[in-house]
DNA sequence: GATTATTTCAAACGTTTGTATGAAACAATC
DNA sequence: GATTGTTTCATACAAACGTTTGAAATAATC
């Protein structure tokens, strides 16, 4: 019961937090939708910033078992490997999927940092990074230059983010369905051939799939 | 000396707005910086929501006289229309320029929107958007669908915010130096190469151009 | 220069905020 | 079953918040 109360605060937390953001959630708010006393938070945590250390740990936790991406095996190609990338990470920002604050927590951290970014990174960005420039690190030539890696993952995976992030200006600029117009994995498909074409291991995004061939 | 207090409230505001965000702001705050009385908010702007909206009001019209992109030519080449394009965007956002609150507080605006995110779209980054898809109707083949069109756009603009949004993660994880370690035109140039490619109007970005072959 | 209208100011208002307290309720241990 | 430690609860507190007020100060109008 009591572990239960903490985390039960934990969640509200975390759900309010992700939605208005840290000094607009009071702490009124977040206890009574974690069905607890007001003085839970002062109890559990000590303070409201810890809470929301606390919820961003916790968020990280969860997602970091996601991370170490589908095992997948080791002679795969690596055309492959940057196409499950792509759409694991499409498929976790966008699928309807399990608590929606545990992402939306943690880009605001990685977007607006305050004490708990640096080890978001460290736990949960810099693996995911590394599987991608190991990806990279196959596909791309090796006289290539380090920032130029960085910088191709870099396109890579702002192409992602920012339909995630910029969603609601999508949505009025494309007007009705808004971000539901493109399924997801059309956004998928549509990153990895932009970026295969890009980096010279596919044919250009063009019109007709009759151009695409002998890609998987 | 009357409009002159509300003016050097919009910009204190918009700094203060931008850097903590709307909650975090006080009025308090706010006034002390404009050196104006505390009531002087009320009496302007009704209430702090409004001055908010002022503010980024203010910022979007200081920042739409940039929007008709530099003047190019009417048989500019499409090609060289999109590098002007891409390196006009990221020289606003990432170049030391006026006022940095102007972008910020509309990027706030567009990430995590209140009423004034319509205007903003509408007034600012409508005009971006659809100078962007002239470019791209120039660049694409005719048959190619709306959709795939936008989602082309996307991934340069994706591609360019990238860099502003998430510049505490990039310093984060290439450390020292950060993002300074990417001087602006060789990002410009790289988000404009990687584009090309990958619409099949230019050399794959990699190392050597030796491997790039017969693609434009 | 008297009379307006506009703008500033210090002070106060009622809320809401995060936090603290001490008693009650509960659980565990002996 | 008494004792101890843990967790909940209602309540209180001081501080900070957005907002209001009414009187000064300034500017504008005649």
């Amino acid at each position: 019961m009591a572990d239960d109360t903490k985390q039960r605060l934990i969640d509200a937390a975390g759900e309010i937090f992700a939605e208005k953001g840290y000094e607009a959630a009071s702490i009124r708010d977040i206890c009574q939708r974690a069905d607890a006393n007001l003085a839970a938070v002062n109890y559990h945590f000590g303070e409201k910033r810890q809470l929301y250390v606390a919820a961003v740990r916790h968020a990280q936790c969860c997602r970091q078992e996601d991370v170490p991406f589908p095992e997948w095996p080791a002679d795969m190609p690596a055309i492959d490997r940057l196409r499950a990338f792509i759409e694991t990470m499409f498929a976790r920002m966008l699928a309807g999927q399990r608590p929606r604050w545990h992402l939306e927590i943690m880009l605001r951290e990685l977007a607006r940092p305050t004490e708990a970014c640096a080890a978001v990174v460290e736990d949960y960005i810099r693996p995911m990074a590394n599987t991608l420039r190991g990806i990279l690190r196959d596909l791309l030539p090796d006289g290539m230059s380090e920032e130029q890696r960085w910088m191709i993952g870099f396109s890579i995976v702002g192409q992602i983010l920012f339909y995630y992030v910029h969603q609601p200006v999508i949505r009025l600029l494309i007007g009705h369905a808004g971000i539901e117009t493109f399924p997801l994995d059309q956004l998928a498909d549509h990153v990895t051939r932009f970026t295969l074409a890009a980096i010279g291991a596919g044919p250009a995004v063009i019109r007709s799939p009759s151009a695409v061939g002998s890609l998987s």
